[in-house]
DNA sequence: CATAAAAGCGACACTGTGTTGCGTTTGATT
DNA sequence: AATCAAACGCAACACAGTGTCGCTTTTATG
């Protein structure tokens, strides 16, 4: 009863060329708008025109705001930092800590987080938030093993909790605070954590 | 040419009984609402609904937004945490750890500080909320004052450096990550700072 | 070159915001 | 206690922006 090309015919595939050059357009037009109008403020008519886009187009391909704003992050998340490997622990978390530095002081990337984190209203976004987070972690806790297998660190140190004392002093001043992110208070904070975990283990 | 009671007459007092309670209903539905929708959320309607009020009353008052979440920030911001003074540096450290793990870990507190970084947008909100975490610092200074007066830490250590390695985990956490302040975190970082302030003075 | 997927386009209903004019309540003043 | 302006309540309004719909035009794919 299979017709040779009938039936299955009438499915044509999928252009691809076209599709992803709009989509393109869009996510990064959706980053823009998220750091200028942040989360809430969020307007698709805005989105579409900064991408050069009509406004329908955008609705018809991401029918709600979380489904929008959620593929723009992963496309931001791709961007991925190199891990730094250099044999010394202090150097590899002072290169981590001020890459992360230059990057929280770009006026965009700290406004697209505060807008993420504005946003952690929406359980889709938070999820997402999460599972970002998560991964980060994970990759950054790879230079603090490493350290352990050098005999930098005591083994029974808390990756986690480093790297949590480590970061969370940058993004309190980036997302916080509003203060500086000067080279003396990055390696500030890298001296004052390294000496606690090295000494730390009582 | 000054009539007794004549021209200057006209000029009634103004009262204080029903602004006051006006004044306070609308102040504490705004952070009810701040925590709800965020900033940019925030509707007039709703905290005036909310406050027993009515639109108009709220747009007269307070006729443009960053005012009213002004205001409101000015009445929370009143509340006070007292200063832990145990006489030992560690205790009051972690006294003061375990306060604020506290309040952040209450989801409205968590939620309105998540609505005033994405305000940050608003010059008038971010110049409020710089002064307020620089009269915050300072307070939490004494702390440190006091247990470099003791000898239980070097002369030379930055007490800002200390403050932000402190309290930064604990905002990551809350604010950013989204993870729990479990007593075991919270100790760890405070451990952890402790020992990296005192054995840092290189 | 035929075809269907995807984008463009204009029009629309609808929701919510912020404003205005006027009447009513409230509380300080004498 | 009577007065009177400040402050609030109320209803109606103009307006902007959102999200939707039916239709036409473009553009990959086979």
């Amino acid at each position: 009863m299979e017709d040779p090309r009938a039936k299955a015919g009438p499915r044509r595939a999928r252009p691809g060329g076209r599709s992803a050059r709009v989509r393109a357009a869009v996510l990064s037009a959706t980053l823009s708008e998220l750091a200028k109008r942040g989360y809430a403020g969020l307007s698709f008519e805005a989105v579409a025109t900064r991408a050069g886009v009509h406004k329908t187009t955008v609705y018809r391909r991401w029918p709600e705001r979380p489904a929008l704003v959620l593929d723009a992050l992963l496309e931001l998340s791709e961007r991925t930092v190199p891990l730094p490997d250099s044999g010394s622990l202090q150097a590899d978390l002072l290169a981590l800590a001020e890459a992360i530095a230059a990057n929280l002081s770009a006026p965009e990337v700290a406004a697209v987080l505060r807008a993420l984190i504005a946003a952690r209203h929406e359980p889709a976004i938070a999820a997402a938030v999460d599972r970002y987070w998560r991964a980060r972690f994970d990759l950054v806790a790879e230079v603090v093993r490493r350290g352990v297998a050098r005999g930098e660190l005591p083994a029974d140190v808390s990756a986690d909790l480093l790297i949590e004392a480590l970061i969370g002093p940058l993004y309190l001043r980036a997302l916080v605070t509003g203060e500086a992110l000067d080279e003396e208070f990055v390696s500030g904070v890298v001296g004052l954590v390294l000496a606690g975990a090295q000494g730390a283990d009582a």
